[in-house]
DNA sequence: CTAGAGGTTCACGCGCACGTCAGGGCAAGC
DNA sequence: GCTTGCCCTGACGTGCGCGTGAACCTCTAG
């Protein structure tokens, strides 16, 4: 198939399939014309790499998995490096979750302190909008 | 005070603070020879600017924080805008860990059929590294 | 023959918060 | 006079994942 076909199929652009080929992702054959030609293995790669940048990888780190796919046939995750990706990915989302977590409570503290001491220190400010229903930590 | 100073005492740089004047969040008066000329007030302002922006907050979301805190001396608290932007804040923040949620529960799974299925479909593989003690999501 | 829908490469744009030169001026000590 | 340390104003660089032309070629249908 070509280019075009493969963007519709991948739900991505053209564009995007020329990036992941400059970027070494993703090798296309050419046909007489100079036209990229693509193999179902590579609508495989590109939604391998589709679906690891959705889970916050770099472009860069999708690499052991798309290798993985053509050295493993099949799957990408039977790979010593891709259970690496995994790990360290796990580590950096916990990371961040971590870090918003800390943010989320100094911000509704902040929230909080405001809404007491907005203008009228000691009489009720006439209901400052913003301040009823203070919102809770979901899932928690 | 001069530039360097109010750089050292706020914690950042100088080109740092260059920048919240283009943006302009922040006003310095200027000596003869074309120096910038800070206050205390000011130092107050920049410590709010990078105490939001800690928090997440872009550079444009700071400044009606700032401007709050020349209006109402003080606190950059007590002001309508400010309550709207801890808001919003927390409610991206709140949409931000969910997404990041979702994300580590997919992953998680990805990793846990990795470790499972990885080449020796049916026999344990030799020790797959990365795949002993797997984490589980702290905090809940 | 002529559109029109595809394909090709090259290369700049973007958003964001600055970092990092380049090329100068000002004040003070030796 | 020279060095040193601080300051000034441009203005380009960075990282990332493409978007968006420009200018051109290629195949197919009418």
């Amino acid at each position: 198939m070509r280019i075009g076909e493969l963007a519709r199929l991948a739900g991505t652009s053209t564009r995007a399939l020329r990036h992941y080929e400059e970027r070494g992702l993703l090798a296309a054959r050419r046909l007489a014309n100079g036209y990229r030609d693509y193999s179902a293995a590579d609508l495989r790669a590109v939604e391998e790499i589709r679906a690891r940048v959705a889970d916050g990888f770099a472009l860069a780190e999708t690499r052991p998995f798309v290798e993985c796919l053509r050295t493993g046939e099949g799957t990408s995750d039977a790979c010593v490096d891709s259970i690496e990706g995994y790990r360290r990915r796990i580590a950096q989302v916990d990371a961040e979750i971590a870090r918003l977590r800390h943010s989320r409570e100094r911000l509704a503290a902040q929230l909080d302190t405001a809404c007491r001491g907005a203008r009228g220190q000691g009489d009720v400010p006439p209901a400052l909008p913003g301040c009823v229903l203070f919102p809770a930590q979901p899932g928690t």
